[in-house]
DNA sequence: TCTTAAAAGAGAATAATTCTCCTTTAGATT
DNA sequence: AATCTAAAGGAGAATTATTCTCTTTTAAGA
C-alpha cells in the first residue's frame, strides 16, 4: 500500500480535511508501516523527517481520520491503540511471539461467513460486519 | 454461569493458588458480571462488600489468573482492558452504542471455521486459534 | 502453634492518551 | 496577492489505567 504525496493529499481533501503538512506525514506513516503501527511507532517514524511535531497533534488527527473513515482501530488485548490504513474487510493474524499483526485477506473466508451470517440471524442484534481474529506464531518468530 | 464459593475456592486450589478472600471476590465478581468487566467495575463491584481492596491487589490477582488460564482477556479498541471467565473457544458480538460485549456460542459455526483452517494452511504461520468478533448494535440500544 | 513464602495494602511511579491554551496556518474571500 | 478566520499545531500539564515498590499480613504446610 503506497500513496504518493499527491494521492495523500487528494485522500485528505475528498474528506474535506485541510491538507497539512503534519497529517500527510501521518497518514503516510501509517500506510508505510507494516504491522499496524501503535501512535508511539508513527511518533517515531515521523519524528525522523520532522522532528518538532507534537504527540497531541498526531493523537488528534488519528482521532479526524478514524471519524473520516480513513484509518480503523485494531482490538488487541493491550491497552496500547494500533492503527490500520486497509479499509476493506479483511482479518487478522495475531502472533504470539512478536507484537506485529498481519493483515489476513480471503474472499473464500469472507463468502463463508457472508453466507453464515445471512442465513442465522443473531436474536436482538443488527450485524454491521464482522472480523476474524486468528492467533498463532509466525515460522521465523 | 454462577459459582459457590466453594467452588471457587477448588477452582483456585487446583491450580495451586493461594485461597484468600481477595481472590474469591474478583473470580467471583468476573463470573457474575455481564458483558465482560473491566478491572473497575470488579474494582467497584468488590467494594461493596469489601471496601478495603486495594486496586494493585485486583490488577495482580487478574494477571495470576490469566497467567493460570482461569480467565481470558477481551480484546476491544479501547485501552480499558476486559476480562471472560469463559474458558471454551467462543465469539463475541460487540455493540457500537453501549460497552457490553456478549458471548457469541455456535457450534455450526465453528465446525464452519475449524473446516476452513483445516483446509486453508496459512503460510508462515501456525494457527492455535481464532475468535470471531462481530459488530453491530444491540436491538435496545 | 510456628514458620515462611506468597499475597495484600498503600500509595508512588509509569505510560498512553487527552486536554488546555496559546500560536500558527490552510484556504476561502476580497 | 493580501486579508481573514476557523481550524490545526505546539508545548506541556492533566488524566487515567496500570504497574511497581515496599511494608505488613496471612494462608497453609511443617
Amino acid at each position: 500500500m503506497k500513496y504518493s504525496t499527491e494521492e495523500i493529499r487528494n485522500i485528505l481533501s475528498d474528506k474535506g480535511l485541510k491538507v497539512t503538512p503534519q497529517r500527510i506525514a501521518i497518514l503516510d506513516a501509517i500506510y508505510k508501516l507494516e504491522g499496524h503501527p501503535s501512535a508511539d511507532s508513527i511518533i517515531e517514524y515521523i519524528r525522523k523527517n520532522n522532528p518538532n511535531i507534537a504527540t497531541g497533534t498526531v493523537y488528534k488527527a488519528l482521532d479526524t481520520f478514524l471519524e473520516n473513515k480513513l484509518i480503523k482501530k485494531i482490538t488487541t488485548d493491550r491497552d496500547i491503540m494500533r492503527y490500520d490504513g486497509v479499509l476493506e474487510n479483511h482479518h487478522h493474524l495475531y502472533c504470539s511471539e512478536c507484537d506485529i499483526i498481519e493483515n489476513y485477506v480471503d474472499e473464500e473466508l469472507d463468502t463463508l461467513l457472508n453466507e453464515y451470517f445471512r442465513k442465522i440471524r443473531i436474536k436482538g442484534f443488527h450485524l454491521k460486519e464482522f472480523t476474524v481474529q486468528i492467533r498463532g506464531t509466525f515460522d521465523n518468530c
